[in-house]
DNA sequence: GGAATAACCTGGATGC
DNA sequence: TGCATCCAGGTTATTC
């Protein structure tokens, strides 16, 4: 499922042919890909045709496409094409005039100055993704809005969504603060974007168990050696995940060529009940936890 | 206001 | 073989 590492892919994939690029055609092949979309499909394509995309930028799972401005608007833009990949969206680059995808939602012809005609192809099987024309506001803390930009402006509907761990205007002190002063399990509080972006449930189950941790821990019950340990964890695990290309399962994930990435091979516990926890040899359980699978050991993530 | 839960959605896997 | 059911999970609206 796209989180941070496979949305990252995705965009450091994207930047290069899109910045730069003029949007010459829109086309929206299912209106449920705009339900991020203040207006519908006819509004989407008239914002959007004849603009130039400036920027490639993400925060946590987000994705947006900040736009010059319009032919004959005065001053700056403040518009972006924001995207969430949900859990089977994906963002493909193809060749102009290729045949439509199996799932193909939304497509963008463009045409850049170096690369030429190419066609984006916005594809997602189970439509929890979307695209939408948004306005660009200012950063609360004037930063850059995230990675890829060096602009303090994220899409409005991306404001409060928390900094992810990898963003160097990342707070670790208010991730601690936010934590310990939550009596939710510490679980729920990584997979809450208002705490912090980026992590889902394949990624919090793996820093959960690196950092030794059981995933129903009350926050207001960690030390703050703890939390910290839990940060760093979490961190490396999107590190890891980022350098192999992210993880794929089923071909839900794929980067901008459709290619797989390879960090499934290398989870430790997400996916591996029954089998044995690398660390210890205890077997590996799952149990339900709003409503998706939770993964750990019980030995190495006794529950406090 | 914080916390928990339901709903949205599709296709592969599984069971009968 | 064909049909029905279950399962996966990110975000948001609703409920407690």
């Amino acid at each position: 499922m796209p989180e941070l590492p496979e949305v990252e892919v995705v965009r450091a994939g994207l930047a290069p042919a899109l910045v730069g690029a003029r949007i010459e055609a829109v086309t929206v092949l299912d209106p449920r890909a705009l339900t991020r979309h203040a207006g519908d499909a006819a509004s989407f394509e008239r914002a959007l045709n004849g603009r130039t995309v400036s920027a490639a930028a993400r925060r946590g799972k987000f994705l947006w496409l900040p736009l010059e401005p319009a032919a004959g608007a005065v001053g700056e833009s403040s518009e972006a094409i924001v995207g969430h990949l949900g859990m089977s969206g994906q963002m493909l680059l193809r060749p102009s005039g290729a045949e439509p995808e199996r799932h193909e939602r939304i497509r963008l012809d463009i045409a850049h100055p170096a690369h030429g005609d190419l066609a984006v192809v916005f594809s997602d099987q189970r439509t929890f993704g979307s695209l939408a024309v948004d306005q660009l506001v200012l950063t609360a803390d004037g930063a850059a809005g995230g990675w890829g930009t060096d602009a303090p402006q994220v899409p409005s509907q991306v404001a409060h969504i928390a900094r992810d761990p990898l963003d160097p205007a990342f707070s670790d002190g208010r991730f601690a603060a936010s934590v310990r002063a939550k009596r939710s399990a510490v679980k729920r509080i990584l997979l809450d974007q208002t705490v912090v972006s980026g992590v889902g449930n394949i990624y919090a189950d793996e820093s959960l168990w690196a950092a030794r941790i059981h995933p129903e821990t009350p926050g207001s019950a960690l030390s703050d050696r703890a939390v910290n340990r839990l940060l760093a964890e979490v961190r490396a695990v999107l590190e890891r995940a980022l350098a192999e290309g992210g993880t794929s399962f089923d071909s839900q994930y794929v980067n901008v060529n459709g290619q797989a990435g390879y960090f499934a091979h290398s989870l430790n516990a997400y996916g591996r009940d029954g089998e044995s926890c690398p660390r210890c040899g205890t077997k590996l359980v799952r149990e339900s936890f709003m409503n998706r699978g939770s993964h750990f050991c019980p030995k190495c993530q006794r529950r406090s």
